[in-house]
DNA sequence: AGCGAAGCTTGAGGTAAATCAAGTTGTCCG
DNA sequence: CGGACAACTTGATTTACCTCAAGCTTCGCT
């Protein structure tokens, strides 16, 4: 996947490795053909900013590889993680003056960017891509909803589970061809104890707690700071539930 | 606004009062007709449930009047408030098998209910309800991720403080039409303490003392348990910000 | 290899909110 | 109008998580 080149400006959506599970899914080769005029690809390094949170919203963008944040932030500084994108989901605020959060690469990404006005008169020309956006969002409301369900009323323990359950599933989807797959018990984690304490509503000491108590439990097993494997599936999977 | 016929069968679309406002805003007069004969005007009294979690989605629905509740539960009972809805706001899931949250009224409500096959046939056939309805959407998200951070990083004080400006700006926009009108300083609660407890990620008790604090400082002024004026607005917006 | 620094872990102590347990106040209804 | 019940408030105590403060790993870099 990470084989095809990013750098290629020439009908990069032929060989796109999210053509099929992307917004762009259901449009026909001439779609296809206008929607590469007006995107572009670009390549995002870890900690890099894609959008800022109360800047004018010029990008929509969709995720092509990589992880990416997105983050608000308390006139204080206090920082809360609202969600993470993967490669086919969609980034950015079409029909809408100023974006609502700041989006940062987590690890090496690519993303296929649009200005947001080209974008808007593309959508209100092709009813199939505004219906894809629809059920996308639908879709990303839906999990931001059970995201709350987590923030108001779990403890640290089933924070950290629910996180782990989420990541592994969401692993799966972005690296395996829709055909075959299973979710892995094993995966790397694409941030930092920091941000995990970010996602759930917790400090980074509480999270490092957890960390090691599901360790001592051999609930997970971790090689290094970020490859984590489950081993008591069922375990996390009741604190989840 | 009440002294509409909610019983009317007939036509009602012509003298809806959120006509202007809900996702058939845009529609023509045919289209407004053709809506007209699928949909159907539904009242629910208080606590009276329009969907529930887990169910097949069946319906999606307008609010027309009223305050209604979307709301999820951990296995063990635990509930959490998702969102509430005013007048205009739509409800449902399109496009999906399953209700992901239940939805309930809080106070007497008027509906305007649609079969989901029937509304997501006349959604392909007309762009411009579908575009209404993801602008809609969009703008849902947008609202439900700011909740994150009240309930991923704020006390209790700070949460308190952010809900009651919210639904005093929330109960204008619900009761005036779209000229001349300014957020109010007095209102009424639509829900319990349990439910507010629901919404913020607390429980009663603490909900309670924050009320009896807020009234102590002179910051609101209660009548009842359920009017309240804001006397100190600076004091409340410097506590969300 | 070995240094340095950021990122992470662990411990001790403090605190906001939860929990448990009475009281009190509104509200419904005959 | 009064009585009963649910809804709410208040107080005392506990606890999960936060805060502050060291240490310890991991990893990039020369």
């Amino acid at each position: 996947m990470q084989a095809e080149d990013p750098t290629n400006e020439i009908n990069f959506c032929q060989a796109c490795s999210v053509r099929n599970r992307a917004i762009c899914a259901d449009l026909d080769d001439h779609e296809i053909e206008l929607l590469n005029k007006i995107g572009r690809r670009r390549r995002l390094a870890p900690g890099e900013t894609l959008l800022w949170e109360g800047d004018e919203a010029v990008f929509v963008a969709n995720v092509v590889s990589g992880v990416l944040k997105l983050s608000t932030q308390k006139s204080d500084g206090r920082e809360q993680i609202l969600g993470l994108a993967y490669p086919s989901d969609f980034l950015g605020r079409p029909f809408g003056e100023v974006s609502p959060y700041s989006v940062e690469a987590l690890s090496e990404s690519t993303v296929c960017v649009f200005q947001r006005s080209d974008f808007e008169r593309f959508a209100e020309e092709h009813g199939r891509l505004e219906h894809k956006l629809l059920e996308r969002t639908l879709g990303e409301l839906d999990r931001t909803r059970r995201w709350m369900l987590l923030l108001g009323r779990m403890n640290a323990e089933e924070r950290l589970a629910t996180l782990l359950l989420e990541i592994a599933s969401r692993t799966v989807l972005a690296t395996c061809e829709n055909t075959g797959w299973k979710v892995p018990d094993e995966f790397e984690l694409p941030m930092s104890r920091q941000q995990i304490a970010d996602i759930l509503g917790l400090t980074i000491e509480t999270v490092s707690r957890q960390f090691t108590k599901f360790r001592e439990e051999g609930v997970i097993e971790m090689r290094g700071r970020r490859d984590v494997t489950i081993r008591k599936r069922d375990a996390l999977e009741m604190l989840a539930a």
